[in-house]
RNA sequence: GGCGGCUUGGCCAAGUGGUAAGGCAGCGGCCUGCAAAGCCGUUAUUCUCCAGUUCAAAUCUGGAAGCCGCCUCCA
């Protein structure tokens, strides 16, 4: 049972086979922090975050790095537009995206660089290039890429310059020795942060940070680099440009990409105006709930985000909690030395290329079989392990990882809150039902049940007395 | 123009050439004073269409239609 990869390099699902045994470097791009975080970062940073915990479950020591983009031409608009420092920009936002994806239960890389912090690493990397003739300076500060000299150009997006040339929907420079050259340093305008440099006062372009820290802190090559599917071309290309020309060998064995998060079937775009801040759907549904919409799809293909989907997703949710909460009234105890049937089916389902969409079909699964044995009163043996499973489960997916009395007062909370309920309202109206029921006056229960109702209040009726749950 | 992807039941969504997972919704049943939860049964002779390869195709090949993404900052 191995572990197998889509490959976009290859176009293929493969064999993953570490490069240096029982060990995984991943470099995934983050985010240039110059804006508030979209939907859009959150599957990504949510996707990768599963990979990681895979890795570790399946035992590699991994060193997962993810850089934060801290210094780049919209940071520098940003800070002329509202009048604040970058850094004070990049600050603000790095934090503001830790928050929010700790509230999506991702785990923090090991490394999460910054360009900024890495400036040497960068300059010293360009002066290797130049050195080798891969790169040129050209008169007034900027430093470019010289794709000519890197004959494997457009390999990972199977593009060659011939048909790009064709497609020409691209500036001509005259500074370029070819259009489709980069810039590995530009200059700073008057105003601009800028760092010393041998090609004067400049900063790093966007693509050479990557290459240099990855390099930094993985060395090469290394296992997995990951991102959106948009950073294939041009930053990926450009980024195997940069490293294979200067070192001449792989710069990375397999090469990662999510598919986007659409909204309402459209794509996200600043001229729709229908760009979904983590925020707003925080505010919207607990954390848990996005996570889990996240990984219902396959991280390859696009994934819609709209009202009913995520509707559904709360639905399902609650159906796990509810019988996790069911299974440990029972009695279910965690015992992680046995597996079922159903664990198998999720680890082939992790390892067809992190197949999260199956996995979560064991999830399933699991839940009717422990309610099975519940209902049939076969408690043990059977339901723990069903039980220990899911649990384990939960813990890959980094959801239902709640004490489900924990999720359902937070659900129940949310709820009074919106509607501006007294709980003590509910507790008024039970009670009274419940003496109507003892007098066998079914009418006026039936009646209270149906008032609670409206309020969005379902009432369970256990050997243990009346319980409520929101709708 | 170049490159890549998608099209599976009412909706969402897996699917590794061997005879259609899972979820939501619906319907019937068991359970319940009634409900809720749960369980059982049921809902695609069929996977956009056409042709081909094969004993066997949603899965492979060729073609058609529709949709989407990248090539410009973008996760």
């Amino acid at each position: 049972m191995s572990l197998r990869i889509y490959n976009t390099l290859k176009g293929q699902k493969e064999e993953f086979v570490p490069v240096n045994k029982g060990k995984v470097g991943i470099y995934i791009c983050g985010p240039t922090v110059y804006d508030t975080s979209h939907i859009g970062h959150a599957r990504s940073v949510v996707v990768f975050d599963i990979v990681f915990r895979w890795f570790k479950y399946l035992g590699y020591e991994v060193l997962y790095v993810r850089n934060f983009t801290d210094v780049d031409d919209k940071i520098i608009k940003k800070s002329n537009e509202i009048g604040e420092e970058c850094s004070v920009i990049t600050e603000k936002y790095i934090k503001e995206f830790h928050i929010e994806m700790d509230a999506l239960n991702v785990l923090r890389p090991d490394v999460e660089p910054k360009a900024t912090e890495h400036i040497d690493h960068i300059i010293k990397f360009i002066k290797k290039l130049i050195a080798k003739e891969k790169a040129y300076y050209v008169e007034g500060g900027d430093v470019y890429f010289s794709i000519e000299t890197f004959k494997e150009y457009g390999k990972l997006s199977n593009r060659n310059v011939e048909d790009m040339k064709a497609g020409a929907r691209i500036a001509i420079d005259k500074n370029k020795k070819s259009p489709f050259d980069f810039t590995l340093w530009k200059p700073a305008k008057e105003g601009e942060p800028y760092w010393e440099s041998p090609w004067g006062k400049g900063r790093p372009g966007w693509h050479i940070e990557c290459s240099a820290m990855s390099y930094e802190y993985l060395g090469m090559p290394f296992d997995i680099h990951g991102g959106g599917k948009d950073l294939i071309f041009p930053h990926h290309e450009n980024e195997i440009a940069q490293s294979e020309a200067l070192y001449g060998r792989q710069f990375v064995k397999y090469w990662m990409h999510n598919g986007f998060v659409d909204i309402d079937n459209e794509k996200m775009s600043k001229s729709l105006g229908n760009f979904t801040m983590i925020k707003e759907v925080l505010e919207r549904y607990p954390a848990e709930v996005i996570r889990f919409f996240l990984l219902s799809k396959h991280y390859r293909s696009p994934i819609d985000y709209n009202e009913d989907s995520m509707k559904e997703i709360v639905v399902s949710l609650d159906r796990v909690y509810t019988f996790l909460e069911r299974a440990e009234k029972a009695g279910a105890k965690r015992d992680d030395s046995k597996h079922g049937t159903l664990w198998n089916d999720f680890v082939l389902a992790m390892n067809d290329d992190f197949n999260s969409a199956r996995a979560i079909a064991s999830v399933f699964d699991s839940v009717k079989k422990g309610n099975t044995i519940l209902d049939q009163n076969d408690q043990g043996k059977n339901l723990d392990i069903v039980y220990s499973d899911l649990r384990k489960m939960g813990e890959l997916l980094g959801i239902f990882l709640l004490e489900p009395a924990e999720y359902f007062d937070q659900k129940n909370k949310k709820l009074l809150e919106n509607h501006s309920i007294n709980p003590q309202e509910i507790d008024n109206l039970i009670a009274e039902r419940n003496k109507a029921r003892a007098n066998k006056n079914f009418a006026k229960a039936d009646e209270i049940r149906a008032q609670l109702k409206a309020m969005n209040i379902v009432l369970k009726d256990g050997p243990d007395g009346t319980t409520w749950k929101t709708e």
